[in-house]
DNA sequence: CCGATATTTCGGTTTTCACCGAAACATTCC
DNA sequence: GGAATGTTTCGGTGAAAACCGAAATATCGG
C-alpha cells in the first residue's frame, strides 16, 4: 500500500474510530462500528467496503451480520506503532488522551498490553518462564510449571507459522510486552479462567477477583497494578 | 498530534511529495519542494505551512529563501518505519517503486542507508568498530583506528544530548543500520572526504571512485555494491 | 410466505480542500 | 529608488468524498 493511500484512509475520524474499535482484535459487526464512529449505517458500509478493498480488515459474514476485524496482527502493530511514535503536540504536555482503562490494561489486537500486558511479561521473566531477547521474547525449552498449570500446550503454538512470542512495544507504556501465538494464547487463557474480562465498550481489561489472586500469587505482580 | 491529522497530512500526493524530498535530510527551499511536488508556488506555500504548523517541518529564513526542512529525526524515522511497515499491495508482488539508486545507497535524513548504510555498519561490526546490541549498536570504549584516521571525535559525539548510535531498521533492506549523531557524523565525513556524493535531485547517493577504495580498504566491503 | 432485522446500493446534498491567478510582501541586486 | 526574484496571502473554482434518506438485498424467525 502507498504511503498516501493510508493517510487518506486514517485521516478521517470516522475510519480512525472504526479502526481503534476493531484494535481490540475482536471482530465487530457492521452496526455496531457504526453507532461507535456516530455515523449512520450506509455512511459507515461505505467506510468498512473501502478499509476492506484497501487490505487493512476483513469480513466474515455470519447470518445476516458481517462481522468486521483487522486483516491481521501486522496491522495492529503498524497502528499501534504508529500511535505511539507520532510527536506531542505543539503545545507541550496536555495529553488526557489515554483514558486510564486502557492505559492500565487493554487488549492489543489478540494480546494482553497497558500496564498489566508489561507487568505480566515482566513477571513472567522474573519466574523464568520467559526470556527477554534482542528482538523476541524466547520461551524455555522445557516449559514451565506455570504454563503446565494453566493447560498451555506450547508444543502446539511452536507449530503455528506466526510468530510465537515477539515483543510488542506498547503504546501508552513504551514498554515491550509479549505477542504472537503465545501472548494470544496467554490471554485466551486469562480470560478462560476469568481471571480477566473485556470491556463491552472499548478494548480495555479488568482483572477479576480470582485474577488478582492469580496475578499476586503466580506472578508476584504489584498488588497496585491489580486495585479497583 | 492524532492520528487523524497525521493521516490527513500524508494522505495526499503533493504532501508527501514534499516530505520524502526533505527525507534526504537537506533543507530545501519552498519553490524547489513546489517543483519536486508538480504543483503551484502557493500550492506548496499551504501546504508547507500545514506541515509547519503540524510540527512536522520547520522553516528556516535565508535572505529571500525559506528553507524547509523536517523538524527532526524522529520524523524521518516515523516516515521511514511506516513506509516499511505498509502491507504489500494486495495483488501480490508487482512493487518496482524503489527507484534502483536510492535502494543501492541514500541518506535517510542524515545518516547513510540504503544496501550501502547496511554494509557499512556490517563493516564496521566485522573490524571491531562498533557493536550489535540489543536496542542500540555501541562504539567501542577506547574508540577505533578507523575513527582516528578520518578524524571523528567521538568524546564530542558523546556529549550531545542525541542518541549516539541507534539501530534504524532500513526501509528498502528492512536490515539494521547505524544512525544518531554517530551515523550522521559518519556520513558528513564521507561526503567531506568526498567518498560519496549526493544527487541532486533526491536523497540517493553516489560512491566516488575514491570511497570506492576507502570502503573497500578499509571496511572490506562487497566490491559489488560499489560497482557503478 | 411475511414481517423484522442487518447490511448494502443508489442518488443527491453539503463539506472539505487542493489548486491556481492575482496581488501583496520581502529581499536582493543594480 | 526600481527591477528582479522568492514567497506568501487572498479569493474563487472545481473535484473529491463524507454524509444521509430511500430503496434494494440478504437472512432470520415464525
Amino acid at each position: 500500500m502507498e504511503l498516501t493511500e493510508f493517510g487518506r484512509l486514517i485521516g478521517q475520524e470516522s475510519r480512525v474510530s472504526i479502526l481503534l474499535a476493531l484494535m481490540g482484535g475482536t471482530a465487530l459487526p457492521a452496526s455496531e462500528l457504526a453507532y461507535r464512529a456516530g455515523v449512520a449505517n450506509q455512511t459507515a458500509s461505505s467506510h468498512l467496503n473501502e478499509l476492506t478493498r484497501s487490505g487493512l480488515i476483513r469480513m466474515r459474514k455470519c447470518g445476516r451480520y458481517h462481522y468486521y476485524e483487522l486483516a491481521n496482527g501486522k496491522i495492529a502493530s503498524l497502528i499501534e506503532n504508529l500511535a505511539r511514535d507520532l510527536p506531542e503536540r505543539k503545545g507541550g504536555k496536555k495529553r488526557p488522551r489515554i483514558k486510564p482503562e486502557l492505559k492500565k490494561a487493554r487488549f492489543c489486537y489478540d494480546h494482553l498490553a497497558g500496564e498489566l500486558g508489561v507487568a505480566i511479561s515482566r513477571g513472567l521473566v522474573d519466574k523464568g518462564a520467559l526470556f527477554l531477547e534482542e528482538e523476541n521474547f524466547r520461551l524455555p525449552d522445557n516449559g514451565h510449571r506455570i504454563y503446565e498449570d494453566i493447560g498451555m500446550d506450547l508444543a502446539l503454538l511452536r507449530l503455528k507459522k506466526r510468530k510465537l512470542c515477539p515483543r510488542c512495544i506498547d503504546w501508552s507504556e513504551r514498554l515491550p510486552h509479549v505477542a504472537g501465538s503465545f501472548g494470544a494464547a496467554f490471554a485466551e487463557k486469562m480470560l478462560e479462567y476469568g481471571f480477566i474480562r473485556r470491556s463491552r465498550d472499548d478494548r480495555s481489561v479488568a482483572v477479576t477477583r480470582a485474577g488478582r489472586d492469580f496475578f499476586l500469587e503466580v506472578l508476584d505482580l504489584d498488588s497496585s497494578l491489580l486495585n479497583r
